[in-house]
DNA sequence: TGTACATCAGTGAACGCGCGTTCACTGATGTAC
DNA sequence: TGTACATCAGTGAACGCGCGTTCACTGATGTAC
């Protein structure tokens, strides 16, 4: 059971050790004990709700009696955790791409050809497919979608993975005489692969997602092509 | 003014010459005249307002009573028309990509070098996000939105556009040797390519856009330098 | 340790409101003779 | 051409329903002494 993000087994061990920093977010940080594990846990479940709610709607058509009615709680429960469906929304994308993070540069600095790095990259992306589908969905959906806050949040998360990758990518060899604004231009398109390969993996039934990501693959390559001679 | 696609011009034509063909989805084919064409219009209210209304909100959170509203006639009078919202918003999707078809095999079929190219594609992308933002907007916002019907609509029109890329692709001397599968790799990049950039203009102020088609030039030069190289 | 008081997450009832849908209607347009 | 009837796009009233939000409440948990 995760509590704020997706990297279940740390986080809980956090929220046990350090308690009244778990969370900071959440406006609870006095709290301690058994009320506060229970309202974590009524949050959760909120969350919980209005994920699978999402996998056939939108945000802003998500209803807050709806949610609540999925959780198991009563309406006016909602509002001791969250303002509206929006700020719930935000809280979202936080614990869909908090935890990615650190896999993306463990993945890229992946030590081995250009195309081991391919390989783990669209494995990668086929495990979070895999993984957490609601997640992955619940971004795509809303990464252009009717809630500004959230698309901002959205915006935000994947700038900055547009910057570590941008980073990672001038640790390569390959990166030699590449100048900053060449690297986040490589990055961009590097991040917006990762989320149409996503997507198209979410609407690809299992059976057929080797060739999804036989073509992912091949898509990473003919970039790759292009990054060694672009200095030429 | 538009009936039936972007193509203002010749559909308007078509629609005075052939009046009981030109909007065989309506299913208002044995209608003539003044009859037909006060329908007509306050059909094409309808999609406007609803158009308007979807800068700011989802398709799955679109209440009939609110684009009626908007469009200045009474709530039964939807009706008429639509089945629901659903049903309006595929109509939109044909209505914004209809008419791209041929302005992309044209754009593609370019003479001159691939930097005239990429500057002709950029600059049809551009044209089209500020010439007709709310349609694009609307294409970006449901491609993964909440409404299945309308997503199968963006779906299929976009596959259809991979298949003219495609086509066009192999026309080009560059694509000697390439196998189907290649070109149609290559020609989805393409296409996810444009949509990203088309809304990523669509979230940049005027002021800005020069920036966003500098970079989007430079990834398709990156992308190009790749396909040169495929067959190395 | 036990007791008395404070806190506060979750409840359940109530509210006014706008929603989608239906229906009989009206009056301009179309058609047949 | 004029007349009598048919069509049907748009109207306006009505309906039942679920929504978001508020409020005083309850009872388990926390705290002070």
């Amino acid at each position: 059971m995760n509590t704020c993000s997706l990297t279940t087994q740390s986080s809980e061990t956090y929220l046990w050790i350090v308690p009244e920093n778990a969370c900071l977010l959440n406006g609870m940080s006095h709290l301690s004990g058994i009320r506060q594990a229970q309202k974590q846990k009524t949050r959760q479940a909120l969350l919980d709700a209005a994920l699978g709610l999402l996998e056939e709607q939108s945000l802003s058509s998500l209803g807050l009696r709806e949610v609540t009615r999925a959780a198991g709680v009563a309406p006016a429960a909602f509002y001791r955790h969250f303002r509206d469906t929006a700020d719930l929304g935000v809280v979202l994308v936080d614990e869909a791409l908090d935890s990615l993070h650190g896999m993306i540069r463990t993945t890229l600095a992946t030590t081995g050809d250009s195309d081991e790095r391919i390989a783990a990259t669209v494995e990668l992306i086929a495990g979070l497919v895999r993984g957490y589908p609601a997640h992955v969905r619940f971004i795509a959906r809303e990464r252009h979608g009717g809630v500004a806050t959230v698309r901002e949040a959205i915006a935000r998360q994947l700038g900055l993975f547009v910057r570590e990758v941008a980073d990672e990518l001038a640790r390569h060899p390959e990166s030699e005489g590449w100048d900053q604004d060449d690297l986040l231009m490589l990055a961009g398109l590097y991040v917006d692969h990762m989320v149409m390969t996503a997507s198209e993996f979410l609407v690809t039934p299992e059976t057929d997602r080797d060739r999804v990501a036989r073509t992912a693959r091949r898509r990473l390559r003919l970039v790759g092509l292009g990054r060694r001679h672009w200095l030429d």
